[in-house]
DNA sequence: CTTGACCCTGTACTATTGTACAGGGTGTAG
DNA sequence: CTACACCCTGTACAATAGTACAGGGTCAAG
């Protein structure tokens, strides 16, 4: 009972279009799903999970990458539980900042929809505000203004 | 006292590339700045704010467009109040949500944290149980088996 | 045994979000 | 007045995340 669903139905059921499942695949991020006699693939529904998750993970701001890394935590058979716990703590840390940012954004907007109400106008951006103190998460601002000051421009910022 | 720094300055007290400055610029994400006469760009200290707000704005899955309009959420002197509200509000509605989904992640991980701990081996993915509500939220995939059903194939995905 | 909906592979195109480079001006320390 | 760090514009290139299309099989209904 693998539910067995051909790549239209599938692509249906979770709302995307049926090449990006092929692309996924290629991507790793789903797994190269059996085949029937004539090579059509055949999904069953831990794929639909997994699509929706990658779905709901990129509106989150992951990357596929990350949601692949995600997608591959676990303990496998009593292996590497370290290495697992300490990546699982990472993408926890990750998530929790996430989880502070959008609160902080939605105390933001809840005040402008009071100020809304009291008539006030906010001819500045309200938004702003909600990162007054974002920016003390980095710590290299301290001497903005500290005339010349040469070498080292922009790092490529990482990303690879 | 406006600050006045120069792109430059102002890409490094963000952590940005200086393109990425002008890039903003062109997309009207940063307003065009003041010019000295020699024409270079002068800064105030909002526009870090701005940049602080794009890059974590960013993090948390916006895209520049939705950032864009995040930025212009604001009363202009009494005008369209009930617009910025309804704005404002559906603004509202999709952070929480993410915040929502970032906490059921954010339990499945410390979840795992747990059974790591345990030492109890997790063969499955366990990221997966972490939507296994999530789709309940679309509604369209009550007949994934439901044979032929034939027309209406991947619609678009809105992304006009 | 044809038709229409569906599937296959492979390759090419697109949008978004940047980065880099070419060619040239600015500003100040020595 | 030369060097060097910075700035300007404009255009081209790149990575990520898809989408589309061409050319060709599969399969059930009629």
């Amino acid at each position: 009972m693998a539910l067995e669903i051909t790549i239209g139905r599938l692509a249906k059921a979770a709302g995307v279009n049926l090449q990006t499942i092929r692309f996924y695949e290629r991507a790793k991020l789903l797994r190269s799903p059996v085949r029937s006699l004539s090579g059509y693939r055949l999904y069953g529904k831990e794929d639909v999970q997994r699509l929706f998750f990658i779905k709901r993970a990129q509106a989150l701001g992951f990357t596929l990458k990350e949601i692949a890394e995600l997608l591959n935590l676990r303990v496998t058979k009593g292996a590497s539980c370290a290495e697992v716990q300490r990546k699982t703590q990472a993408k926890l840390g990750k998530v929790e900042l996430k989880v502070r940012d959008l609160r902080t954004m939605a105390r933001t907007l809840r005040r402008l929809l009071r100020s809304c109400e009291t008539g006030q106008p906010t001819d500045y951006c309200p938004m702003l505000e909600s990162l007054a103190g974002m920016e003390k998460r980095k710590s290299e601002n301290s001497q903005i203004h500290s005339k010349p000051q040469r070498a080292s421009r922009a790092q490529p910022r990482g990303k690879a």
